[in-house]
DNA sequence: ACACTTCTTTAGAATAATTATAAACTACAT
DNA sequence: ATGTAGTTTATAATTATTCTAAAGAAGTGT
């Protein structure tokens, strides 16, 4: 499997779930942009078996936190993550309710020109809503 | 009253609520930034009398259909609201969990180039998130 | 293979923000 | 004043997320 070494690198024990959550995960062309219940019934199709809500939720945490997904600032009920962890920005579907990535040659750079004492950029993310 | 006029117009009834809510939101120099329970808070303090946390949800959601105020997209366990809605960018100190405006002096022109079948550009935001 | 520790999964409970409900109340037009 | 449509309110319901504690699996050393 291609995912123990990447886990186990990362001090994360290469359990039957997470395997299965990369796959669904990292198994793509694309950039993949989803909820947790998105990413649970994408899961519950792909296997044949069960899997916790909550180990879903831990993993992506998890995840998150070593750097393989990142969260997207959207105000949903529900929040986003998505697999492209670069500095890129979004535009965001309000009818359908879905995210495209835009890459950088899509948006002039960005300058921000004010500084907050004792502060440093951490990122700048540009999200454009879209509307029929 | 001077919102009294102001909500006859958008079909709102004045209520003594309103009114109130109305102050707290309105009646000061700078933006404002919230969260449904900062507001709660605020509006106790400022009032003598209660006021049920239903109707502050209730009055948020009118006045921000109506246009009077608008939401930010952060990925915060709580939705914030901003007094200010022209079209403009944020600071998010993640540390003190607070938004600090951006005028459009203070970030250059921002060119979407992508387009997208069908759709148009509703908004175009920046999140400028900031750290230690 | 075995024992042992530590990490992980899991179901279910707990929490917290938000929305729904339905009865009492109030603004407004007639 | 009376009627009606909009509003407030306490409370219940809902929903996303986090917590908990017990059972299970992975890793290490023997």
């Amino acid at each position: 499997m291609k995912y123990v070494e990447k886990l186990r690198k990362s001090g994360l024990r290469p359990t039957k779930q997470r395997l299965q959550i990369c796959e669904v995960l990292f198994d793509r062309e694309e950039t993949f942009h989803f909820t947790i219940n998105q990413l649970e019934q994408k899961i519950k199709n792909q296997i044949n078996g069960k899997i916790s809500l909550a180990t879903v939720y831990n993993t992506v945490h998890a995840f998150e936190k070593k750097g393989y997904l990142k969260q997207i600032p959207i105000n949903s009920n529900q929040t986003y993550f998505d697999t492209n962890v670069t500095d890129h920005h979004h535009f965001y579907d309000l009818k359908d309710e879905k995210l495209i990535d835009l890459d950088d040659s899509d948006v002039g750079p960005i300058k921000i020109l004010k500084k907050v004492n004792g502060k440093k950029i951490k990122s700048v993310e540009v999200l454009v809503k879209l509307e029929d």
